[in-house]
DNA sequence: CTCTTTAGGACAGGAACTGGCATCAAGGGG
DNA sequence: CCCCTTGATGCCAGTTCCTGTCCTAAAGAG
């Protein structure tokens, strides 16, 4: 007789209410309408506990919008935070991929964000999950890459994060701007992207100092497993440290065109995120700023008219060598080479 | 005497157990290691309760290890299935931006789930937190940006998908591929990705039949506020009916090449998802595959080296024009065109 | 071995959860 | 305008289960 039958209190195993509230949740999250009979019956409980649970989240601050009437219900509202995401196994899947991605084009101050909610998923989810991440991975990558820049494992970058976040000695190879190897042990700091590269700011036990590390330079990182206590940092923060050794941040490239095209076909070739202005004789002027000579040069490419640069000067002469090469390129036939 | 002082049972508010619960879950989130006393006193409970409050949560399916003896703890690892995630404001933008580049960026098939996580949290999302997103999306959008693919709105895919969801009717306006428009009120069934577009299959109401609509060429979508009941769809699933109507799924590019490079520096201007082959004098063998001409071309570029294509003879053409066209554009002086 | 920290049983008081019932309020449809 | 459906709220009684205290075990670290 597994089922006790109760009149009335309380019933079924343990942690009723915090299990339920965490369900209510989550079913709410995957519809956007419910009605409350449908609640009722999907968590075992009376319509009347329902409405309770309901309000036990608008007390927790997650809103839930009522409807009534005919075909009335409830709906998940957006309210001052965001409430716990409950998703799904593919949903994980996707998410972490979209992380990786912004991760390693930091544009905008989210790559920090990013990784950082990439540490708490990667932590706690499922290893089938990891595995199929991990496959996915190579096929995404190529929609992610960015072309010149000192790419950053995905992996290295949350080993990192994570020793960060959790006050763990690391352990790693490093090779310097010199080429001179070493092995290195530090307590990690913080992780900041600058420009295109990510640095670590950590304090190297070995030279007793506070040093930054290009990740894209560093290697099998491995936490050794004992935390440490605070320190201070000399600098005012982290990122002014990795800002007072670099100093030179990656000059964004200007472009400026003209472009032998009607603006809606440009714009439909290039995108949304670049400004485009028509101009009396059907062609238009093409103006956007990127970090790389080469992004700039796919862009004229792939609107697939003539063009005439405006500006800057070097990328005038690096379309000519691309336009050198790739003449070579048609002329040479099979695979001899040189 | 606003805080009443109980000799013992629970204490303050209401949804207590559920609410530490959820803090209990954030906490164990944000960093791995959390000393027992440490969580006590952020949740304001005895030893005794966090033990069992950790216990509950392993109930729950959330396996918790354990760490004993000096400098001890708990720390949440992965279990079955992925905990509820607890996001702070900036985790939760560069989640939506990352989901947004998967989602428009089909590669493995996980661009479906994208957009329904998408969904989910732009539906709970604070309204500051969505306007940050807006905000951000123009500077993001040229690093997720695939060159000729017919684009989609970031806003219409998550409207059409939440009514998808949701199954609300949708009022859109449509422009077929014969430049006609009109307005469409359809009952939308499912989203499906295939090759580079999104499709939505829908029971068209006013031609009393099932579509399949372009999501780029879909503007203005409206909820109607509306909901309907299940209809069957005559086909065997969405994707097949969307593939039915269509059949000309984007063929990909297969590359091969050769470079006058050394492998690792062809790697490491390219990007890890290349096959990389070492040839005996110094050069090296490049092969991908792709789905744009335009890609393989800057691929290529920015090998800044001399290469000769193996193949296919299209892009052969392809890197002709693109030549020709920089080779005029570099002889053009100032705006002059035409 | 000792110290620290988790694990978990027993216990008692009391808080809080549950279901049922009644009343009110708000939409939708006829 | 009336009726029906559905949510909001208050109250009650029964009982469950949550909480802090006390105590004993067990497991790592030094």
């Amino acid at each position: 007789m597994p089922v006790p039958v109760l009149k009335s209190g309380r019933l079924d195993v343990m942690g009723n209410t915090s299990s339920r509230t965490l369900r209510l949740l989550s079913l709410l999250q995957t519809h956007r309408h419910w009605a409350g009979s449908e609640l009722a019956d999907r968590l075992n409980v009376s319509l009347r506990t329902v409405r309770r649970d309901i309000d036990r989240l608008r007390d927790l601050g997650y809103p839930v919008d009522p409807q009534r009437g005919i075909d009335g219900g409830y709906q998940l509202a957006p309210g001052a935070t965001l409430p716990p995401l409950v998703v799904d196994d593919e949903e994980a899947v996707a998410l972490v991929l979209g992380l990786l991605a912004g991760a390693q084009s930091p544009v905008a101050g989210t790559a920090e964000a990013s990784v950082r909610a990439l540490g708490k998923v990667i932590q706690v989810m499922p290893k089938r999950l990891r595995r199929r991440v991990d496959a996915l991975r190579s096929t995404t990558e190529q929609a992610t890459w960015v072309p010149p820049a000192a790419s950053v494992e995905g992996d290295t970058l949350i080993a990192v994060a994570q020793a960060c976040r959790d006050s763990e000695r690391l352990d790693f190879d490093y090779t310097a701007a010199d080429h001179v190897r070493s092995q290195r042990r530090v307590e990690p700091h913080r992780l900041v992207s600058l420009g295109r590269n990510w640095y670590l700011v950590a304090y190297d036990l070995t030279r007793q100092d506070w040093r930054s590390f290009r990740l894209d330079r560093l290697a099998a990182p491995r936490t050794t497993g004992t935390r440490f206590g605070p320190r201070d940092l000399p600098a005012d923060g982290a990122a002014a440290f990795v800002r007072a050794g670099i100093a030179k941040i990656p000059r964004p490239v200007q472009v400026d065109a003209v472009i032998a095209a009607p603006v809606d076909e440009v714009r439909s070739r290039v995108g949304r995120w670049a400004s485009i202005d028509e101009r009396a004789d059907g062609t238009c002027r093409l103006q956007f700023s990127t970090e790389s000579l080469d992004w700039a040069t796919l862009t004229l490419g792939a609107t697939g008219a003539d063009f005439a640069i405006q500006g800057p000067p070097e990328l005038l002469e690096h379309l000519r060598t691309w336009a050198d090469r790739f003449t070579r390129a048609t002329k040479i036939r099979g695979a001899r080479l040189k």
